[in-house]
DNA sequence: GACCTGCTGCGGATTG
């Protein structure tokens, strides 16, 4: 921000209304903010879609609102309805803006409104019997809407100038994203014109990919707005942690020593990083991710007791998904409370959404899941004027007297370097490629159904596929889902040949749930004295009289409901973090490459601290020590372990073709382990595989056992799921081919 | 060796 930037001096200033112009000057901000000046010419317009990508808190709500709220000033319309809806992924996010756009747009007198699950009858019937102003809601209040007013969706939004969309990023590659960009879609065809749409972002890995999804067709003309806010200067140190085999002295030193065996259950590493964090951290406030929920009790429970131990007030709150909703605004209050410290051990729900202001630094504890996420969470840090601050905390493994290759190779401290190196060249993951969402489909196409009353499967199509979001299904699979859902009686058609919703459609169309396009899990509620805690997924063994850490605090099953899925639980001395369940993190190829280079160079990287130095060493010199620089096989006992350095896709792809050839093969970390094979053995393998060119998709997607992934996919045929699996990207047949075909050179070299 | 998100309208009884 330079001195003589007063908003009077900015062009971009004197093209807004005199009543906004007025509401910038009471701000008292001594500029408007770049990606503010770019991106109001193009909002002003009214005739293009802008994306617009820019850090957190760079004044991107502003840089859509400023214009549009001068559009709506200088061209009064005599219409009723919705001048402008924005979409939003959270409802504390809608609640965040409702406040501040009341605001702004308050002093001009255009009224905002907001619609989710938690806003009053009241409130919402308002907003509907006199349309007006701005809109904010969920895609999927949005969808209730089509459903249970669909004849009212032209008048509601007669005078619509815009769609904006929140936290574009939030929605890009998921079944939400389609499902919004669905109702975009339906919203216009509603109106018979279409409308600018706006995205927000704030990670945006290919500005390019992110227009395509705010409109998949094209056909308008696009503006891209990416405001980097210069080369900042970032403060960042990589922990090394060499876990050492559990012993029993191994609590022994701050009288944290409990008689509790499952206090052993965290190696030496967990209680090494514990201290390091309550060392560096205590005083002031900072967020700790910690990748997964069983891992957030476990760092809460312990530091915890640490400032027990040193008789402080605990400043270490625990917040994930799995929290009750009250347990976690006790987490985001301490945090917004500047009078005391307070530190969040989270997952990742404090990466983005609620405003809790800016800590003061970031620890991030194990490999971050993506190059995108570790730069989310480290915007999260830097107060008015102070650089970015990042502590990665990386544990490896004991090495044992005959110590595995895996081990020695210190994967989890190469692919965190290698992330934080891409990161530090702007790198990150681009967005996946996408899948035909016949689950979605499955939604739009009944809720069109319901919107409609009656309408042709030829509209229909027309509609969603061959005009609208899901190009991927072509009139063949059409014809099989609706054949899917006739046999499921969700669907049947008339004598005069149109759609309408079946028996069993009909009772899941007029349920709420139908709402969401995703799948939620059925969990237990973990109750005490009447007090939700958060809950479980039902998959987790849990047994009476079984110890518990919930909460950052121990417990003790007393009784489980199954009847009502209730655990009611009572404090107590001992007990464990609960598994809750959940896939893995898909590693990008990139992220691959780049472990292999930093593997065969000689450089160290300088933000490494000794300890990390000294595991990097051990790993490079693992690396060449066993020629990994030549060769991409190993032998290990009467095993192969293959280095192929291939992003997670192409390595499943890669396992899928080689079971398939009657051989026992399965990932581990960035490596793929060939059970019982000899060299030769696997060199002839290679051989023939190479020569008959790469795998069929539609005979690796036969042995993918679970197909059902998505929420409406029970309702689907098998051939219709191996279509999408096949035809979804999730295979990369050619990439597996390529590395075959040169892992078989390589045997042939040797 | 994973995380997160969301959820209606109506009819009927009661009260001021």
């Amino acid at each position: 921000m330079s001195l003589n930037s007063d908003p009077h001096a900015s062009s971009a200033f004197e093209r807004l209304h005199p009543t906004i112009q007025r509401w910038i000057w009471r701000q008292k901000w001594p500029s408007l903010r770049e990606v503010q000046e770019r991106a109001i010419p193009h909002v002003l317009r009214g005739d293009c879609d802008v994306v617009i990508s820019a850090t957190t808190a760079a004044g991107k709500t502003e840089a859509a609102f400023l214009p549009l709220a001068t559009r709506i000033l200088e061209q009064p319309t005599a219409q009723a309805g919705f001048q402008v809806l924005v979409i939003s992924p959270l409802k504390a996010l809608i609640n965040d803006q409702h406040e501040r756009l009341r605001d702004l747009l308050g002093s001009g007198d255009i009224p905002v409104h907001r619609r989710h699950g938690d806003v009053s009858q009241s409130e919402r019937n308002r907003a509907v019997r006199k349309p007006d102003g701005v809109l904010l809601i969920t895609p999927e209040s949005l969808e209730a809407l089509f459903i249970n007013r669909g004849h009212q969706i032209p008048s509601l939004f007669a005078p619509l100038r815009a769609m904006v969309v929140d936290e574009l990023h939030a929605f890009i590659g998921v079944e939400r994203g389609m499902q919004l960009q669905s109702l975009m879609h339906r919203l216009e065809m509603a109106l018979r014109r279409r409308a600018p749409r706006l995205g927000l972002s704030a990670t945006l890995g290919d500005m390019q990919m992110a227009a395509e999804a705010l409109r998949p067709d094209g056909g308008f003309p696009q503006e891209l707005v990416l405001a980097e806010g210069g080369g900042q200067c970032i403060r960042l140190k990589l922990y090394g942690v060499e876990n050492r085999e559990a012993h029993d002295e191994e609590d022994g030193e701050e009288g944290l020593k409990s008689n509790d065996d499952n206090d052993r259950h965290p190696l030496n590493g967990d209680i090494a990083v514990a201290h390091m964090l309550f060392q560096t951290l205590r005083g002031d406030s900072h967020l700790i991710f910690a990748n997964a929920r069983n891992r957030v009790e476990l760092y809460s429970e312990r530091l915890r007791r640490m400032c027990d131990h040193h008789r402080v007030p605990n400043e270490f709150w625990p917040h994930h998904g799995s929290l009750s909703k009250a347990l976690r605004e006790d987490t985001e209050r301490a945090l917004k409370d500047s009078s005391r410290p307070a530190t969040a051990i989270c997952t990742s729900t404090l990466e983005m959404g609620i405003d809790i202001g800016k800590v003061r630094s970031v620890a991030q504890l194990g490999s971050p899941p993506s190059v995108a996420a570790l730069r989310q969470r480290l915007g999260r840090s830097g107060r008015r004027g102070e650089a970015p601050q990042l502590r990665l905390y990386v544990q490896e493994p004991p090495l044992t007297e005959k110590p595995a290759i895996t081990d020695q190779l210190r994967q989890h401290l190469f692919q965190t370097t290698a992330m934080v190196t891409l990161m530090g060249r702007r790198w990150i993951e681009p967005l996946e490629s996408q899948r035909p969402h016949l689950s979605t489909l499955v939604q739009q196409l009944l809720s069109v159904v319901a919107q409609w009353g009656e309408i042709s499967a030829a509209d229909c199509f027309s509609l969603l596929c061959e005009n609208g979001p899901f190009h991927r299904i072509k009139i063949a699979q059409f014809k099989q889902l609706l054949r899917d859902l006739a046999d499921k009686k969700m669907l049947r058609q008339t004598q005069d040949l149109k759609l309408i919703l079946d028996r069993d459609g009909e009772q899941l169309v007029n349920h709420y749930s139908f709402y969401a396009a995703f799948q939620s899990p059925k969990t237990f509620r973990l109750m005490h004295q009447g007090k939700t805690l958060g809950e479980l997924p039902v998959d987790s063994p849990l047994v009476e009289k079984q110890g518990l850490v919930f909460a950052g605090l121990r417990w003790l099953v007393k009784h489980v409901d199954t009847e009502n899925l209730i655990i009611h639980l009572t404090p107590a001395q001992g007990g464990t973090p609960p598994l809750f369940g959940g896939g893995g993190a898909e590693v990008h190829a990139q992220v691959r490459l780049e472990m292999r280079d930093l593997y065969m160079g000689t450089i160290i990287p300088p933000f490494l601290d000794e300890q990390g130095k000294r595991l990097f060493q051990q790993g490079q010199e693992t690396f060449s020590s066993h020629h990994l620089h030549h060769t991409a096989l190993l032998a290990s006992g009467k095993d192969l372990l293959l280095f192929p350095w291939l992003g997670d896709a192409t390595m499943f792809t890669f396992i899928a073709w080689l079971t398939r050839h009657d051989v026992e093969a399965s990932q581990e970390w960035s490596a793929i382990r060939v059970s019982d094979i000899t060299m030769d053995d696997m060199g002839d393998l290679l051989s023939r595989m190479v020569a008959n060119g790469p795998p069929d998709p539609q005979v690796l997607a036969r042995d993918v056992r679970e197909k059902r992934t998505e929420k409406h996919h029970p309702l689907l045929s098998d051939g219709l799921l191996a279509w999408e699996w096949a035809e979804g990207g999730r295979f990369d047949p050619h990439g597996a081919w390529e590395a075959a075909s040169s892992m078989s050179d390589n045997t042939h070299r040797q």
